[in-house]
RNA sequence: CGGGAGAUGGCAGAGCGGUUGAAUGCACUGGUCUUGAAAACCAGCGAGGGUCAUACCUCCGGGAGUUCGAAUCUCCCUCUCCCGGCCA
């Protein structure tokens, strides 16, 4: 959630800030003039029960004297209207103010990139050079070496749903596998979570109530499969105040992920690239806000690193203000080359949202007396779906076998 | 799915409807003592808002009610635990 208080202090630079998202300013005017009136009727309200309290406190008093009870308790029914009354409107004003806040999404880091959409995102890095062949690649769903099964897929569940097969599903096992092991020597705990969590959870990292739509919803139950192991991994931390020298916490989580790809009708129907379950490793870091720059870095280097240790080429790419996630601050994102397709596609997403799920999540440490909100980030280590295809892709033979990169031998 | 119990501060655990934001113990932090540590002793120690700082307000799972006054009484919801059934 966005900070009131740097709106209500700091209002032009947070409008401008945020039209790099295409947040209205009539949008943020409201929240600072609902924001401001709360804080008045507030005052208000805070006056009267503590003349309130006072009273009933003295009421105690003389009952146990014997004094005169009968006028202080009119004066206190009195009042006790008044109060009644000015509550609800301070309660209507915080609703709306939640309302209103939690539609508006993270400020962008000042070194975000204006930009519309995603072709305005600007490439910061190329590694490794891409493969080149002496034969024309196929893209992966034309592979006829039968490790994935998209009917298959289908006649279980719907489409955007495969099955894997042979060597293809080993080498998703191994995939997983050796990342969780790279993660650990890079300083990554391991953790294993609940793929179904609840409302609250997804409110923390900031799924709810906005996007409700592009998550399976378990019937009858307020409980929903997760779109991503950094929702349940960051929340592992909800509510809780951490001392300061635990952090940073560093995680990495394997899980599946579930999403409903609402609003992607008609892009990326063939192939492993767009589904509705896939799996993933995750990373996550709780960080001090001092810390939270260089652990992004060192997040980014860990996804890179782990795709040049496949002989996979990438790039780095920074995202635009207007490509940037809800909650996110700042994302740069990793892009495989895939001969087949002829062009880089995302393979990992690297964030940092600052203290935006922090405020929502109650996640603080002790700064010494004072608790502060810690920063949170999250990034694929690598999506295991499109490692696979762009392993399947980036390591084709002629002959249409597939060479297994050195690294993962061992996994195999 | 059937039967029972419960939900209070980091944990454990008190709390006749009125100076209880909450006893006590543990943990934690600071100090004394010690070469150092432990032990002992002294002190501090929930969260959010508000303020320059106080004051002050809110919070004892969540919501509604009774009352001048609710952690304490009533109702609803949620969750947890135990017993039984089912089961990886």
């Amino acid at each position: 959630m966005l900070d009131i208080k740097l709106l209500q202090n700091d209002f032009d630079t947070i409008c401008e800030k945020l039209r790099k998202k295409k947040v209205k300013e009539e949008t943020l005017d409201e929240l600072k003039t609902i924001s401001l009136e709360l804080k008045k009727e507030k005052k208000v309200l805070e006056e009267l029960q503590a003349e309130q309290n006072a009273k009933s406190k003295l009421f105690g008093v003389y009952a146990r004297e014997g004094k005169d009870i009968v006028s202080l308790k009119a004066e206190l029914s009195q009042n006790k209207t008044k109060v009644l009354e000015l509550n609800s409107i301070v309660k209507t004003l915080e609703e709306k103010l939640t309302s209103i806040a939690n539609e508006i999404p993270n400020i962008p880091d000042d070194s975000v990139p204006d930009g519309k959409d995603e072709n305005d995102n600007v490439e910061i890095e190329l590694i490794l050079a891409p493969a080149t062949f002496d034969f024309t690649p196929k893209e992966h769903w034309d592979m006829d070496n039968g490790w994935l099964d998209f009917e298959k897929g289908v006649k279980l569940a719907k489409s955007r749903f495969t099955a894997l097969r042979g060597d293809g599903a080993k080498l998703s096992r191994a995939l997983i596998n050796y990342m969780l092991d790279f993660n650990a020597k890079r300083g990554f705990c391991e953790v294993s979570v609940p793929y179904i969590v609840n409302r609250e959870t997804l409110e923390g990292t900031g799924q709810l109530p906005k996007f409700e739509d592009d998550l399976f919803k378990i019937d009858g139950e307020n409980l929903f499969l997760i779109p991503t192991a950094e929702v349940p991994v960051t929340n592992l931390f909800r509510d809780e105040i951490i001392n300061e020298n635990e952090l940073p916490i560093k995680m990495t989580c394997y899980s599946e992920c579930f999403r409903k790809e609402a609003g992607s009708a008609g892009r990326d129907t063939r192939g492993m690239i767009r589904q509705h379950q896939f799996s993933k490793v995750e990373l996550v870091s709780i960080t001090k806000p001092d810390q939270s720059e260089e652990v992004f870095k060192d997040m980014v280097e860990c996804a890179s690193d782990l795709l040049t240790s496949l002989g996979l080429a990438h790039r780095k790419v920074m995202l635009c203000g207007g490509d940037l996630g809800f909650s996110a601050a700042k994302t740069i994102d990793l892009e495989v080359w895939f001969p087949g397709q002829n062009r880089y596609r995302e393979i990992s997403s690297i964030s940092n949202t600052m203290d935006f799920q922090a405020r929502r999540a109650k996640i603080r440490y002790k700064d010494g007396k004072k608790n502060r909100l810690v920063h949170t980030l999250n990034g694929s280590s690598l999506a295991i779906g499109r490692t696979l295809i762009a392993i399947m892709e980036n390591y084709q033979k002629e002959d249409g076998s597939i060479e297994i990169p050195e690294v993962l031998k061992a996994y195999m």
